[in-house]
DNA sequence: TGACCTCATTTGTCAGGACATTATGATGTC
DNA sequence: GACATCATAATGTCCTGACAAATGAGGTCA
């Protein structure tokens, strides 16, 4: 039962030591080193093996508990966590979405301009009412179908965003390269019919089942960054959500 | 700038005092007493008034840094956040929320047994094909209307769940009443047209948009202890969901 | 045999200290 | 006046040490 995992130290990194064990054990349930279900050595002796002291190795350990890799009881001791969660709950956009399930994804950007901000845009964005913002309207193809309608409002200035670049990346990629650092984002998901001109750009028939999604993402601060509604083809799309609770 | 606000610590308490530190300074912020942009003391002054260790107030203001309340910057201080995100990632069930919106929950069963579980079935919660499960079937209303249709699978013997006990109370609070520990959900949402005995049972007409959640939860093993496949009217409700990004 | 108690094991909490790293504003120089 | 440099302040990392609390297993006693 003992697992006799090999971890590598290296003191002169500037990554901390607890995230280099972390890592490592991270590493060791994805290889299959350690099955699920299989005990750690207990804090104690794992820091002594190592040469680190035991806070370090708590915070290593807690670090992957909180990514839920891992379990912990209070006399028991710490276990790899059983079956097989999708550990997916990172702040990703569409775009990234489907290009890592390989889907191609291409856009059309339909609008792309300034303009003052209306009252509600204003408020879910924290700015004063008639303040400059981004507007945009782009439509999301995946294996050359169209997939969704976005509509997005954006603070003026967070990003030097071009028609061009929108049509190659997606909107978080540019933002992340900008330096935009995207922390919370909070998602009302609904569903509704299709309406006439909506159904004409997804290629769907009136009334066809929408899926819809107002997001607003803050950054790091907790100011607005982005602030979205967006519609997509229920036929051919759905949302993944995982909640880890602590 | 400063940040006066009073905190009680009781050390006879079992309540560990890094908690007693971040809920009262949670209390504080939803009370307004700090008000978002402000600047809490440093870590080494706070720990010295409050008598305590700066790791026990660094665990308090880690605390309510994971959960999106505060901002920690190196070099510059501890912030409370700016812009009232919605704080809810917790595991909760329809009903949990429907009543915490003061919307009056009803549910009625239509069906509940126990029957071996089919290959789909079985895969998804991790027993082997055949075994005894759970299925229940249930239609909710909130306000006097018909809301969601659940259809819910379980392993057998996690909690005993009678008829009656399921139209007074949540799936979700019965678990967690009878000792299951809910950790991680995984859920997918999407959309579709009501067929015609969906459409009857939730008072909608045919074809209208109906919201999808397929979910499944674990405990803290990583055990399936749940799983569902919902109907919601898309009229009448929509899915919240806020992401943390750590 | 079965219920209860005791005890070893393991994580949870807390203290106090040291040094590193980073952001910011002040200072000085060109 | 603009820019580079430096001091300061704050969090980040890491250490040692100690005791508390929960769990599970084994032994004891009726």
């Amino acid at each position: 039962m003992t697992a006799n995992l090999a971890i590598d130290l290296d003191r002169s990194s500037p990554v901390p030591l607890y995230f280099q064990v972390a890592e490592q054990i991270s590493e060791a349930i994805r290889r299959g080193d350690l099955p699920p279900g299989s005990r750690l050595d207990n804090e104690i002796l794992l820091a002594d093996r190592l040469g680190l002291s035991r806070p370090t190795i708590r915070q290593a350990i807690q670090y992957l508990v909180d990514k839920g890799l891992l379990v912990r009881k209070r006399g028991v001791g710490t276990q790899v966590v059983h079956g097989q969660v999708k550990r997916s709950v990172e702040l990703t956009s569409l775009y990234d979405d489907l290009r890592r399930a390989g889907q191609e994804p291409a856009t059309r950007v339909l609008s792309l301009e300034s303009l003052p901000a209306e009252e509600e845009i204003a408020a879910v964005l924290g700015v004063p009412p008639g303040t400059e913002v981004l507007r945009m309207e782009r439509l999301r193809y995946a294996g050359g179908e169209p997939l969704a309608l976005l509509h997005n409002w954006l603070p003026s200035g967070l990003a030097p965003l071009a028609a061009e670049s929108l049509q190659e990346r997606g909107l978080y990629e540019l933002l992340r390269s900008a330096g935009v650092r995207m922390r919370v984002a909070n998602q009302r998901i609904g569903a509704r019919a299709a309406g006439a001109t909506e159904a004409r750009l997804l290629d769907e028939r009136r009334g066809a089942p929408l899926l819809t999604m107002v997001r607003t993402t803050y950054d790091d601060q907790g100011r607005a960054v982005e602030h979205g509604s967006h519609v997509y083809r229920a036929s051919h799309y759905s949302l993944e959500v995982t909640l880890i609770e602590r």
